[in-house]
RNA sequence: GGUUCGGUAGUUCAGUUGGUUAGAAUACAUGCCUGUCACGCAUGGGGUCGCGGGUUCGAGUCCCGUCCGGACCGCCA
């Protein structure tokens, strides 16, 4: 209700956010999903009275009549106008809530999530969720228009060990065989490319039983695609402008085209698959400019790898270098040590390393990254991919304390070349890089079919991400439709024919009868709804999300089960008490 | 599996080197108040200091164990 509605006669119905008593007269303010009302109660003693006696989350319904205020709340956007009751309904009362409903609210995560109904009152959670259905709305519209359709796939599917761990659902009616609950809708959708349906997509719930983060949830969303007779370039299109097409209608945002950078390139420069290209601080090598000077920590390096932080050399002390160097040396990075070189304002270059190093070595050493007056080199080194990761953390953290990463600001790029393969020393095995369905980039198939080992290591594959701020919101690839080349991959991956045949027997059956060729993409929906908003955490895009633990704190899940359920599945439970 | 931070009033937190009866804000209750909107003023009730053990004359504080929560590493094809 807003000024142009004075004078009208209305009922509204609503919980009690907060009341204010006066004696003879009184404000209630009323909440419902579209905000925040103001009702008072004056010249009538047994209605006053009563209001007066409301208590916090009070369920009302008030008749009245809607009139300009004299004193008028600008902060608030029914402030110009009050609703002057005449009648006042008692719809339900309410115990005192455990903490107060208001977007700054006093309650911490634990309280708010064991009572996830009364958080998803304040108006910062209702507003994420209708963002999120707003998002939503928008892919379908978008890809309807693009004439994919929306098919839903089977829950209970069957479990394939390879990759994240499954969820897993007895089957009462085949006592001793378990459905699993699918981590994708992967296989479903390449049948039905099979099938001919061409344009698939489906908003669909995944699960993955792996430990969670902030940003990671037992079971979540994705907007599931695939599309037939494409090349790599014909989804990163369309998926690109699906991207534009939501930032533009739900943040009125119009994105440039998305720059795409290879797999190789990235881990290179950025040290990961997922750079955050919000501010430049780009990695530089130095093996040639740091070796062979006599200081053995470098020297017995494989890799001496720096960034450079810009006009901060006068305000990061001696302090800020030790607090940066402990949190580099947290067990979750994992470094050394770290060393930087200060190329302070007055000319001088400052270095704990500079006994080892000449003005004219650490002067060649700020070259290489075009350092001026003001700024500071740091460095990292030991074993390449570790070094990488770590800098990748510090550069990240730099970039945070810098202020360069503003979460409002956003800088979609496409990773592309992906490796097929991922060799893995423990095992001894490859692993699928993307999943076991990728296809080998075209070049690369005869190289696949009849190379050696280093051949396989070295295959790049027709996969991409979309990364966003620095995370991953969609990935996918281009998949395999024949065969022989789907077995030779099993095989790689360490399968069995007759593995293969009873995990995905299926879908090499169903490529015997006119597989067309098809990729596809899924984006990570409840991600993509926090980057969008500028938040890491997703839980609060979620309506009832689980904790660090996996467990639903409202309704105590998971939970044991009846022993006569236990028997009827043919299950024995079998915990060391 | 691991690292790290935290657990004190309904809630959010403070609590010094181990030392009197554990505090604040807010919420709640009662009373006053005709323009508040974080209303104000006054009064009041409210505590298994997560749990168990230990050290000590004495533990919210120190030690060990354990449970719970947050963030992270491993893990997440």
């Amino acid at each position: 209700m807003r000024l142009s509605d004075a004078g009208k006669e209305v009922t509204l119905s609503g919980w009690v956010d907060a009341t204010r008593a006066f004696g003879p007269m009184t404000f209630v303010d009323l909440r419902d999903r579209y905000g925040i009302t103001q009702v008072v109660f004056e010249n009538n003693e047994t209605l006053n009275k009563q209001a007066a006696g409301l208590g916090r989350e009070y369920v009302i319904k008030v008749i009245g009549t809607v009139r300009e205020r004299t004193a008028k709340n600008p902060n608030r956007e029914t402030g110009d106008i009050e609703i002057v009751a005449k009648e006042l309904e008692i719809l339900n009362v309410s115990k005192t809530p455990p903490f107060t409903i208001k977007d700054d609210t006093d309650g911490g995560d634990d309280i708010r999530m064991k009572y996830r109904y009364l958080d998803l009152r304040r108006s910062a959670i209702q507003k994420n969720l209708f963002f999120r259905s707003q998002v939503a709305i928008e892919v379908r519209k978008y890809l309807s228009e693009q004439e994919f359709i929306e098919v839903e796939t089977p829950n209970l599917i069957k479990s394939t060990p390879e990759g994240a761990r499954d969820f897993v659902v007895p089957s009462r009616m085949n006592a001793g065989q378990f459905y699993a609950l699918p981590q994708s809708p992967q296989t479903f959708k390449q049948l039905l490319m099979v099938s001919g349906f061409d344009k698939y997509f489906q908003i669909v719930k995944c699960f993955r039983d792996e430990d969670l983060r902030a940003d990671r949830q037992p079971e979540f969303t994705q907007i599931d695609c695939e599309m037939s007779f494409v090349t790599q370039e014909d989804i990163l299109n369309t998926f690109e402008g699906l991207t534009k097409h939501v930032f533009k209608k739900a943040l009125d945002i119009d994105l440039a085209d998305f720059p795409r950078m290879t797999y190789d390139e990235a881990a290179l420069k950025y040290g990961s698959d997922k750079p955050d290209i919000r501010f430049g601080m780009e990695f530089v090598e130095l093996n040639d400019v740091t070796q062979n000077k006599g200081f053995s920590v470098f020297d017995s390096a494989e890799l001496v790898i720096g960034v450079c932080a810009e006009g901060v050399a006068s305000t990061y002390t001696n302090k800020t270098m030790n607090e940066l160097t402990d949190w580099v040396k947290r067990p979750q990075i994992g470094a050394k040590g770290l060393v930087y070189i200060k190329f302070e304002e007055d000319g001088s270059i400052k270095s704990p390393i500079s006994k080892f190093y000449s003005e004219e070595d650490l002067a060649a050493i700020g070259a290489k990254f075009g350092a001026k007056k003001g700024d500071v080199i740091f460095i990292l080194s030991g074993e390449t991919d570790k070094a990488r990761k770590q800098l990748c953390e510090l550069r990240l953290e730099l970039g945070t304390r810098l202020g360069l990463r503003n979460p409002l600001e956003f800088k979609p790029l496409w990773v592309v070349d992906f490796p097929l393969l991922e060799w893995d020393e423990e095992t001894q095995r490859f692993y699928a890089m993307h999943h076991p369905f990728t296809s080998p980039k075209r070049d690369q198939v005869p190289s696949m079919l009849n190379g050696d080992h280093e051949t396989m290591k070295n295959l790049r594959a027709d996969a991409y991400d979309l990364v966003l701020n620095g995370v991953e919101i969609g990935g996918g690839s281009i998949r395999i439709y024949d065969r022989d080349l789907q077995s030779k991959n099993f095989k790689l991956l360490g399968m069995t024919e007759e593995e293969a045949e009873s995990k995905f027997g299926f879908l090499l059956g169903a490529f015997d009868f006119g597989a067309p060729p098809h990729g596809g993409i899924a984006f990570g929906f409840d991600r993509l709804c926090a980057v969008m908003s500028g938040v890491n955490s997703i839980r609060d895009f979620i309506a009832f999300p689980k904790n660090n633990q996996g467990r639903d704190v409202m309704i105590d899940a998971p939970s044991a089960i009846d022993d006569k359920q236990l028997e009827e599945l043919s299950i024995a439970v079998n915990i060391e008490a």
